[in-house]
DNA sequence: CATGAATGAGGTTTCATTCAT
DNA sequence: AATGAATGAAACCTCATTCAT
């Protein structure tokens, strides 16, 4: 195994990836990547590391389940020894964990995002969704968002963690983008104020759909939303 | 109940019995105890026991995830050895496997049955509705469906299969229903009709939410789901 | 590797030391040490291997000590696989101390034992002495008493384990013995009524010193003890 | 294992000043720091460095035990790096021999010293069991002792040289005195002469016990030693 | 048929040792 | 010299699967 040449080699089949990863989503992009070629950065050089495993760890959690994925497997993928995830985490558990919250920070950010300007109701839930798509969907957020979903379950914790920061919050601000339609006439009825889930839920479905369908019924996510606006603020006029 | 054949097939053809047994809702309960509790019923033992160890798979595999649900535990809360588990099934995945088809069946069957009388499209999507309600969210088919969206992605057989035998049939149900309501005035946009994934969305998120959140943030699905049917067919006049 | 043929071979160099090793003091004999091959025993199966086991476990824990023996050795000595050694026992720890008890278990009879009969305080020592030579120091529990006091250190349960059925007992016979030997005029001071541990330390000097300094510095022990006596009691009239 | 050839190889200068720094008994004292609190030493640090490593890894080995032990501890306990560690001792083992050995060389010495003066015997034994408290008993030494007692089986070489340096040689020194009150007529049996190591056994035992039962059951060693001076030189007239 | 003891591959985790900085 | 991140062999333990009874 290659040890310690990570500035010049790092492990043949994993900087492609790792790269084209980051780029997409990564949890800490690392100073370098505005140079790339500066300085290594001795003390960077573990959170690079941390961040290799943590790429690396979201793969196989995603492809194989928590239980069924291999601490081996995660180091060769990141380019590291088994024995230096523990450097990094203290066990297979907290490996997953600080997987999911690493990525979730970013989306916690984001629903502090006021929705501000003097948009209507219409365009900001537009905006949602839209951000839902450059930001999750097409992202590898995507990914940590399932297994949100089908591992939340057994990590009772984080299932607490991912309410309180994301959906709790989420749900308000939608809440309250929701009663100003309804306040201005855009919006009718109040099923949605009451239930802001149902705007959130084909978010969900398409996670769900996406990971178990897909490969022999794509669906058109985008459209499918574009449709999700039509049925709560009513036709489009023009198209 | 049907619960017939058992008689002529036994060990070679797994597939019949298990969907002869699977009609009948829920493998535990047998209902032909009711009707010969004279004798023990010398093959009838055979589908009990099989009963027995699927409900304890699912009670394991629901709770502690597939890969980390220990046949041990099965074979334990089935009151049986563990030796027994692979006189039924072939391997721990089959287990796995036929529990969900078995538990599925009744749900395709579900699909099939024409939206009988001359209900307004409202009233049957309603029943829909209800009957996910008392026929799934309130069962224990509630925690195979669970299964389904947090297991599958690593058993694409079984995602293909209940792809097509209850998510394509339903969606294509649903769809004529929407069709012939949008065709009768009884719905404005087609935006349904397109995808009439946003009419189950809620209902994937119901099953979700009750697994991760229900512990702090329970919700109330009966008053979501007519809160849907209001924001999809417009504010109900009377309750 | 061979598997399951235990009841035709049971790996073959085990048989032979097993046979040896159980001869002289190991746990649970054995039914069929007395006819050997009548019936294999269905459930004695199951005592004849966790006594492989023990004894298994006894020779590498007292080679290489607690913390170094592996229980891939035990296992392969004992003529079992790895994972049996589960069946019977929770874990390392847990075989240590079943081992270190199953062992002790004679011991503590043996403390019980009256000392009948109306012989002189000095036989009554003698036999004591006498008995620690065939019981003990001739025999596997030897070993096991040297495991006590080179790991009892690290297992504070088993030292009070050790200290309340064996030691306490022990020095409460003792003392007894001695009280009535000075009472009997056959003892001058006090010094051993006091301190009865001071009966016992050459003892423990035979363990430690078999254990440690045998190989280049044998000591013939029986004779240490009559020595012992001797300075207990005073020089012998004749030999 | 080879682990003799300090004198020739090692890197510089270990034996000198491993023996060195033990003359003066506790190797975190360091004698040279009275003399020299000016300047802080250049090649001294590195002494010290060493002494802070054998004092950690006494407390470490002591308490874990050798192949419980980590070295990591170890050097956080001493306040260096791990790799420090290495830069002293060529591995683990060498480390607990060098800290056996260096503890050790005082006692070596002690055995030396003629047992000078017109003492009568009694006297002698007893300032050789006063010596036994003042000197090791009360001191981290007890603990040395303690690990050749509980790990030596495992060291050989060091069991060895224990018993050529200390062992042997005490034997020898300790025989000649009570040679000596036998023919001054202090003692009346050969009991002793012939097995010198009963005058010791209480003092292993003192060890023993103290490692093993003080915890619930705390013996008055100084007591202890007092009655066996009794019990071999007869009950003392006056207190 | 049913059992459950036995197996052993495979996974997680630890930790002595190395070495670039 | 000192550091401490990294390594990877090795140990414990689990559990799906088999098979003699």
């Amino acid at each position: 195994m290659a040890t310690n040449r990570k500035a010049t080699s790092r492990s043949k089949d994993n900087l492609k990836r790792g790269a084209a990863r980051l780029r997409s989503g990564a949890p800490e992009a690392g100073p370098e990547t505005a140079v790339d070629t500066v300085a290594p950065g001795r003390a960077d050089r573990r959170a690079e590391r941390r961040a290799a495993i943590l790429t690396a760890a979201l793969d196989e959690f995603s492809t194989r389940g928590f239980a069924a994925a291999r601490l081996d497997d995660v180091a060769h993928r990141a380019g590291v020894a088994k024995g230096t995830i523990y450097l990094h985490f203290d066990d297979k558990e907290a490996l997953f964990q600080e997987l999911v919250r690493s990525f979730l920070i970013p989306q916690v950010a984001m629903m502090e995002q006021a929705p501000v300007g003097e948009l209507s109701s219409r365009e900001l839930i537009e905006r949602f969704l839209e951000r839902f798509l450059t930001e999750i969907y097409t992202t590898r957020r995507r990914e940590v968002l399932r297994l949100i979903l089908t591992e939340g379950h057994r990590f009772p914790a984080l299932a607490e963690f991912y309410y309180r920061e994301v959906v709790a919050r989420g749900i308000a601000a939608i809440r309250m983008v929701l009663a100003r339609a309804v306040a201005r006439g855009e919006l009718s009825g109040d099923a949605l104020v009451r239930f802001p889930q149902l705007l959130v839920a084909p978010l969900l479905m398409s996670i769900v759909w996406s990971g178990l369908f897909d490969r022999f019924a794509p669906l058109d996510i985008p459209a499918l939303l574009r449709a999700h606006l039509d049925l709560v603020f009513g036709e489009r006029k023009t198209t």
